[in-house]
DNA sequence: TTAAAATTTTAGATTTGTCTAAAAATATTT
DNA sequence: AAATATTTTTAGACAAATCTAAAATTTTAA
């Protein structure tokens, strides 16, 4: 029942390429964890012996009810640690990742139950994710991609896509951080890049790249 | 120079042996870490080649100044972790060994000292034991064994000597805590066992193993 | 609908850390 | 000083996690 800190990486990552692809593929497992194709084979057979994943050579797989009960388990820890570190011990919101990757690995419920405690059951972290409860439980965010936001809507950034510092790199000198809002003022065809106004104010250009890498929300809220 | 956690593990261990042996024996260290004496050779021909120890086949072997030092480190980290469990997230300080076995081994100086700031640069941690600083120097304790310790003189309780729940529960018991004043007041050669006054005023009776296991300082300043 | 390209799996090694059993060295007793 | 016991090391094996290179399968393109 508890996993090597190996399979928990491979399970999280499993987890979060199904949820955009739907079914995984090895190359994109592979490239995800910096591995060769080779290796995640190899893990995969382990963890459908585990019966974590649906798998049939060649054919995909995708995380199975138990597998995605243990990747929501480990994605607790990485983002109960992250919230301790930036809120607590004041890391900055890129510098956590890292660390965040080694203690989600610390086997202990009594650890990760009291730390939730402190931190104040919060239900965000750094990055704008939604934390899962000791069941599993999420609070839904409706958040949305920035290239797929409508024109002229006042939203709120609320999550990245990535946690390159390249990319927090970039967010920051274009000061965009968890929290500004944003709104799309236009589109340009040629290289999909737009033009967003943050914090009612500030005008500047974001690549389509980048764009793919942010999700807003809508505020529902006065303003 | 980024040990693996077995590595880790031995390197303390045979720290804390040779405090007490001066020389290290490869049965105290299998014994301590509840491995066999064959892995205990293997590491230590890992750790020769790191040039962590003096180690000649068959003479037993010690930890040079490279080795101590990165013995110290971990044990920084491993105190410091007792002391956020015990601390913050409100432990007991006899559920925090485990959990800071694990803990002790999470690469990060960045994190170890917000850890160590955020908790006030704390001298000793919940077993009473000296926290090293990040260059490795420890307070100094004199602590003697409680066996060792002279009659009717008040001394405080200030380390234990093991972290067993067999130990601590039987403390608990007693009404002894690190911090408790205590005082030897008869001495029983029969079994070797001793009567103490606890905090001034509680008379117990401790067999000569406990006394083993119970360390104390004298009270040099009021009172 | 074959041929080529891409993806995935297997075969065979390697490293780390562990084990048991046997051999070697050292220590203790007659 | 032998014989015996204990300790330590070596020899050989194994599981976990990784790799490269080759084979198998699927996908894409001609
Ligand atoms: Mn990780
Ligand atoms: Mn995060
Ligand atoms: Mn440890
Ligand atoms: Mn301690």
């Amino acid at each position: 029942m508890p996993f090597t800190a190996a399979e928990e990486n491979y399970i999280k990552t499993i987890f979060q390429l199904q949820l955009v692809e739907g079914m995984v593929s090895t190359n994109s497992v592979a490239s995800t964890l910096e591995t060769s194709a080779a290796s995640v084979t190899d893990m995969l057979k382990k963890l459908k012996l585990k019966k974590l994943l649906v798998y049939e050579k060649y054919k995909g797989f995708k995380l199975n009810n138990e597998g995605k009960k243990a990747a929501l388990s480990i994605i607790r820890k990485h983002r109960l640690w992250e919230t301790f570190l930036v809120n607590i011990l004041h890391f900055k919101w890129d510098e956590v990742h890292e660390v965040a990757e080694q203690l989600e690995h610390i086997q202990s419920n009594q650890l990760i139950d009291h730390l939730d405690n402190f931190l104040g059951n919060p239900q965000f972290d750094p990055h704008g994710d939604p934390i899962p409860d000791a069941t599993g439980k999420m609070p839904v965010m409706t958040q949305i991609n920035l290239t797929k936001f409508p024109l002229h809507i006042v939203g709120e950034v609320c999550s990245v896509g990535s946690q390159s510092s390249d990319m927090l790199s970039l967010l920051s000198h274009k000061q965009i951080e968890i929290g500004s809002t944003i709104s799309v003022e236009q589109f340009f065809a040629f290289d999909e890049s737009i033009d967003v106004k943050i914090n009612n104010t500030l005008m500047v250009n974001i690549s389509a790249k980048l764009a793919q890498h942010l999700y807003v929300k809508k505020l529902n809220y006065a303003s």
